[in-house]
DNA sequence: TAATGCACGC
DNA sequence: GACGTACGTGCATTAT
């Protein structure tokens, strides 16, 4: 197993100032040392994390000096940075050396050219893996199935300080690749400066993906038809090309690659030792101490002895030799304490396997390594490719035994990959977390910090933490009476996500390209439009400019709306207020949401479609939403159009899979009411749903004291909107800003809805009184949300928990409903055999590809498992079906 | 990159 | 006088 890291040094570097730059690091001789230990730190991390076999950081030049130099500049232009940069970087340099590392220049070529080639050499010599550590994205362009990317975190980057010209002159450069990152526009290079003068940003992206590319432009400029724009397209093409070459990442730096010279030594802990002493890096080196107390006692003694600091009286007077946790940061106390543990390096071969042999067992992966553990102070990890992987899936398919881990749903798809099958009893720690505490993050550092009151920062360390979380997060589990909801809903919901994700939806491509085609040229006409209306040319899609026309320009109102930061709002509910002062403002609506249909939907979903499967693939997130409820990403499909005419088009490129499917779509009906009623047992409302009326209309018979079929629309709609904000927690003022009617009149409208529904008003305030007994609220299935806030002195939040209060149950109690239904459903569909697959879930619909000669059976199973899955008390449960080629039709 | 404003769903 | 309807995701713009 041969892995190469290639490590851009100055992406590092300033990686590692912005990290630290929010509490500058000054040590006692008065230096910032804050750059040099965040690049210190991360430069440790990235090697233990990632264990290559060979490494090496690029630099821009032979020497960083050249950036050093162009920082004095820097200085010298422009106000101090908040802190004033001081990325010293002979330090650096010394770090470097210590962990023995080549540094790797090419004279006149950029890091990123270095890195580019050197990776490209190595995929040709046989390397196994290639990992380029670099914020750069362009390095996409150059992934294959070897080389990754490991992109530093965001940061901040300087601004640009002088013209291309100017610092090509001034700083001599050979490689214009340079000044790009000189100007400190990284990245996005090709985007970011088209480099044709007199032709704005959004224009020259327009023109460069009409043609394809920017040597296609430049060819073709005669058919440009703005004369203009081709003039200025045409006096500056050699800008373009320029532009194009600043961004394009070269292959053929004139550099060698010397195996041997990358090879990844043992650091020289004397000299990092030394850097540490002299730049007081305390608690680094404390650390580096942990690790080698683990793995090489006796170095970890050198290391120690090598201090040639002098202790404090203070702390020799502490027991050093026994690590304690404190909170003060003295000279050499110990951080944390870390789980007593060793971590075994072998390959998984039968003869180790069989020691987890009936076994529970905790599994984890961190890039392609595999670490497994049967207790929690011993950790056996190895390189994919050195595992057994006969032995390890048998292992993993041994009904007997429990196996832990953290997020299954993601270990499934890697058993996937491998063609293994897991079974037995599975823990997800994730997902118990989830339960236990929704709000809080779900990463397995902060589950250990707050449940072990430690993070363990290797992957083996986090292996054995899942021994230590797991009677924890059983216990906490069964205290809080959520284990049911844990073992029969989400735990089986893991694999029903699998499947809809992994069937995905097939999609009309060609609709929704010419619907994007059609909607583009209509968008273009209600941007001529606005212009000639405003008098002037500005981005509609700037709020900013937009406002600008609107109220100071066009002055259409003197009284401005303003958002919450005092800028102009330009909202949709703001605007519609002002539709009849100004003939723009219907059509910057327009604009508005037709541009968000083609950014959002009709260009975005083609690209996302699989090359594999010819499909379109989402993500659903078990354990991201604070009231139980899924959500969806990448691309979301929850969010689909369906409100108006226009949007809902889109819903017909959402087709069947193919002649022998249609799309079947049952959802619930007004789910979340009947819920209320229910929890509320008010008896008019479930009466209103047992005798099928529309629940608006008998609301508004009640409010009005008008006979049912008297109802008026305007009636209907009003009373929708209050039966709406019951359920998110109304005001007055919020059901009049809805309505668009006074407050006296809203305030009136809830008055008699809570005189008709006494029972509902008893629910909210009963829900309130509960969750501040309790400390949370409760669903149907006793998932909780945690509402500290309900006992606040801030009126804001406590009103705010309160809302939290009576909406979490219902919201998540048609959670609870739908997922159980889900893993009825799809086990009913296995266990019969059928063809026909769940493909979508927007919170109270499911969507279905239907194997036609399925119908009669799907449709029974669907409905029956919907209304069945957790019966209301007092009402019953309905569910539409509907079917059709499309989605649109199945609606 | 982070924050903001906006718009889509239920 | 502030606050003003729950839960999400994604895009474009803009400031830093």
């Amino acid at each position: 197993m041969k892995k190469l890291l290639l490590i851009d040094g100055m992406a590092a570097v300033y990686r590692a100032y912005f990290a630290m730059s929010a509490t500058p690091r000054i040590n006692t001789k008065g230096m910032n040392t804050g750059a040099t230990l965040g690049f210190t730190m991360s430069l440790y991390d990235l090697l233990r994390s990632q264990r290559p076999t060979h490494v090496g950081v690029a630099f821009d030049l032979p020497a960083p000096t050249f950036r050093h130099e162009m920082y004095a500049d820097y200085k010298a232009h422009r106000e101090p940075m908040p802190e004033d940069i001081e990325i010293n970087l002979p330090w650096i340099g010394r770090v470097i050396d210590a962990f023995r590392i080549p540094r790797l220049t090419c004279a006149g070529f950029e890091a990123d050219d270095v890195i580019g080639t050197l990776s490209h050499r190595a995929e040709l010599s046989g390397f196994d893996e290639v990992l380029m550590a670099t914020p750069d994205k362009d390095f996409a362009q150059l992934v294959t199935s070897k080389v990754k990317v490991y992109r530093y975190g965001r940061g901040k980057m300087p601004d640009t300080i002088m013209g291309v010209d100017e610092v090509c002159a001034k700083f001599d450069v050979q490689n214009p690749r340079q000044v790009i990152d000189l100007l400190g526009l990284w990245g996005d290079a090709i985007d970011n400066i088209p480099g044709i003068r007199g032709v704005g940003e959004k224009t020259a992206k327009k023109l460069i993906a009409q043609f394809g590319s920017i040597e296609e432009m430049v060819a073709h400029v005669d058919e440009i038809k703005n004369e203009k724009l081709r003039e200025n397209v045409r006096a500056h093409s050699a800008d373009a090309l320029f532009s194009k070459q600043l961004a394009t990442i070269r292959l053929d730096a004139p550099i060698e690659f010397e195996e041997e010279a990358l090879r990844l030594e043992t650091p020289d802990y004397g000299a990092l030792r030394a850097v540490c002493d002299e730049l007081e890096f305390r608690q680094f080196a404390q650390r580096v101490y942990t690790d080698l107390s683990v793995r090489d006692p006796q170095q970890a003694m050198l290391w120690q002895e090598a201090s040639v600091m002098k202790r404090s009286s203070a702390i020799q007077n502490a027991k050093d030799s026994q690590p304690k946790v404190s909170s003060q940061s003295s000279l050499f106390d110990v951080v944390e304490t870390t789980p007593a543990h060793a971590v075994g390096e072998m390959p998984l071969t039968v003869d180790v396997m069989g020691r987890f042999k009936g076994n529970d067992v905790a599994v984890s992966f961190a890039g392609s390594r595999l670490y497994l553990s049967i207790h929690a102070d011993e950790v056996y990890s190895a390189s994919m490719s050195d595992v057994d992987l006969a032995a390890f899936g048998s292992l993993m398919a041994d009904g007997g035994t429990t196996k832990l881990c953290y997020d299954l749903k993601n270990m499934k798809y890697i058993f996937l990959d491998l063609g293994m099958e897991l079974r037995g009893n599975v823990f997800d720690v994730q997902l118990a977390h989830y339960l236990i505490d929704a709000e809080v993050r779900h990463t397995l550092e902060f589950i250990c910090s707050s449940v072990l009151g430690f993070e363990p920062t290797t992957p083996g360390e986090q292996c054995a933490a899942l021994w230590q979380l797991y009677p924890r997060m059983v216990g906490s589990l069964r205290d809080a009476g959520l284990d049911r909801l844990y073992r029969d809903v989400e735990l089986p919901l893991v694999d029903v996500l699998i499947e809809m994700e992994r069937e995905g939806v097939r999609i009309d491509v060609e609709a929704l390209k010419s619907y994007s085609h059609q909607l583009t040229a209509e968008r273009a006409d209600m941007e001529k439009q606005i212009y000639a209306l405003a008098g002037v040319e500005f981005n509609i899609s700037s709020p900013k400019q937009l406002g600008e026309v609107l109220y100071e320009h066009l002055k259409v109102t003197d009284k401005p709306p303003r958002t919450a930061t005092h800028q102009y709002s330009t909202a949709e509910d703001v605007l519609v207020k002002l539709a009849d002062r100004h003939a723009i403002i219907p059509l910057i609506l327009e604009y508005r949401s037709v541009s968000k249909l083609i950014g959002t939907y009709l260009d975005a979903f083609p690209k996302l479609i699989s090359p594999v499967t010819g499909r379109l693939h989402t993500v659903y997130n078990q354990t991201v939403t604070a009231t139980g409820r899924l959500s969806s990403s990448n691309p979301n499909l929850q969010n689909i159009p369906i409100r108006t005419e226009r949007g809902r088009e889109i819903r017909r490129a959402f087709v069947a899979r193919d002649s022998d499917h249609l799309i079947l779509a049952a959802d619930y009906s007004q789910i979340e009411l009947r819920i209320i009623a229910s929890l509320a047992h008010d008896v008019h409302m479930l009466d209103a749903f047992n005798q099928g009326h529309d629940i608006h209309a008998a609301t508004a018979a009640k409010i009005y004291k008008v006979p049912l079929e008297d109802v008026t629309k305007e009636q209907r709609r009003n009373a929708k909107s209050v039966n709406f904000g019951i359920v998110y927690g109304i005001s007055a003022f919020g059901l009049a800003e809805q309505l668009g009617i006074a407050r006296k009149e809203a305030a009136s409208l809830i008055d008699e809805y809570f005189a008709q529904y006494p029972d509902i008003r008893h629910f909210i305030d009963s829900s309130v009184e509960s969750a501040r007994r309790y400390g949370y609220a409760r669903t149907l299935m006793g998932r909780r949300r945690y509402l500290p806030d309900i006992t606040s002195r801030n009126a804001a939040a406590r009103s705010f928990a309160e809302r939290n209060a009576v909406n979490m149950p219902i919201q998540g109690s048609s959670a609870d409903m739908i997922k159980l239904a889900m893993v009825r459903i799809y086990r009913a569909f296995h266990e019969k055999g059928l063809r026909s697959r769940m493909i979508l879930q927007v919170h109270d619909e499911l969507v279905f590809d239907l194997y036609r000669d399925e119908e009669q059976q799907v449709r029974e199973i669907v409905e029956r498992e919907m209304k069945q899955a957790l019966p209301l008390e007092g009402v019953d449960i309905e569910v539409g079906i509907d079917v059709g080629d499309n989605w649109l039709q199945a609606h």
